[in-house]
DNA sequence: GTCTATAGTTAGATAGAC
DNA sequence: GTCTATCTAACTATAGAC
């Protein structure tokens, strides 16, 4: 852990006294989310911090490096995480159990991942993917794909296509994070109902699930 | 229909001869999907459009308006065509079944749709609600949640939170449009494949849904 | 470390010839 | 309608004082 965050660290509880390297990442977080890589202005994300412009240069040397900081630091976590759930033993309901709660769980405390994702998903689909994704990934995909078709074939799933049923955990986990400004606004509920709503979904897309695809 | 659209059919099939106005909307909607709005360079949207920028602001005066064009066109059609789908008579897996199949259906004609609103949709989220989806969805969305709420009541299906379904629905048909880029990387699917797969959604995604709720 | 001032670049938009 | 050339504003990044 860096000295800076430690010293401000109280036990387990952060106090505010942030430093001006914590504020620009907290700022930077914010902006990028809001704005996209490429919406986003220096200018705002310095304002946004109360410090000078100059001063984020000072720390991270280029818009880029600055984006890059904020996204390995929580993005490194998720994925060797969940690629380990499909290797632990367990019936494939137990992985999806596993793998939901766990997906759901972190997300939650780090929200903007999906959304930066699927912005650099998008910006630069080839080096993002063989940077971020393979690596973590590796033959994974193919491994699930493969104990969901033995299921199937030993009856112990209905019959489904292993790549739609990758893409249906995906969606459910995925879609409400990406969507939330427009979810939020359809359903009328505030930050904290909202919250409410993904926590019941730890369990409510696994239940979903497994209900759809046990024979 | 537009004159010179007209003029550049024959019969049901589109010939390749576009006037500007044509390359620019073809090349305009490649960008803004690669790029997002902001990320969009006008110069890069008149070079594969292959004529000049300045023409971009002859026929469509700012990059803010030629995005508008582009976006309405399409997501113009897109919401009237769901909403309605909900008011017609019909059991609520009917009703799943035909939302979800006109949603995939349409989408597939217009991919750009989704990426568009998801990026809108954080840029400037009251005014883009606002201004395209509540005056389309009214009070749709309650009615919905209204029919899922009885027939949970009654019996017709599982018990369940309506909101988490209405999540569910929309996150099983959007969630592979927006996550496309990465989606064929990590089931190593090609275009042709992966339109095959969307296919297949249109039946799959209601199946697997009123599997899930049902009794 | 933090600031002000400014350099250097790029992008959106316009003027004007043809 | 379409082009070349140019204006103007905004942005990233750096230089240099404190």
């Amino acid at each position: 852990m860096h000295l800076t965050k430690w010293l401000n660290q109280v036990g387990n509880t952060e106090i505010s006294i942030e430093n001006a390297e914590q504020k620009i990442l907290t700022a930077a977080r914010n902006v990028f989310i809001r704005k996209g890589f490429a919406g986003a202005r220096m200018q705002e994300i310095a304002d946004e911090a109360g410090i000078n412009k100059a001063l984020l240069h000072y720390y991270f040397r280029s818009k880029e490096k600055l984006f890059e900081v904020i996204f390995k630091e929580s993005f490194g976590k998720l994925l060797p995480e969940l690629a380990d759930i499909f290797q632990q033993p367990g019936s494939v309901f137990e992985k999806i159990e596993r793998f939901t709660e766990a997906y759901i769980s972190i997300v939650m405390e780090h929200p903007f991942i999906p959304v930066f994702v699927l912005s650099e998903i998008h910006r630069n689909p080839d080096e993002f993917f063989d940077t971020y994704i393979r690596p973590e990934l590796a033959g994974n995909i193919q491994i699930i794909a493969q104990q969901f078709a033995v299921a199937a074939q030993q009856g112990i799933i209905r019959p489904i296509d292993p790549r739609q049923l990758i893409m249906n955990v995906m969606s459910l986990c995925v879609f409400p994070f990406v969507a939330r400004p427009m979810l939020q606004r359809m359903l009328h509920v505030n930050d904290a109902a909202f919250m409410q709503l993904l926590q019941e979904r730890k369990t409510a897309v696994s239940q979903f699930i497994i209900q759809a695809i046990k024979p």
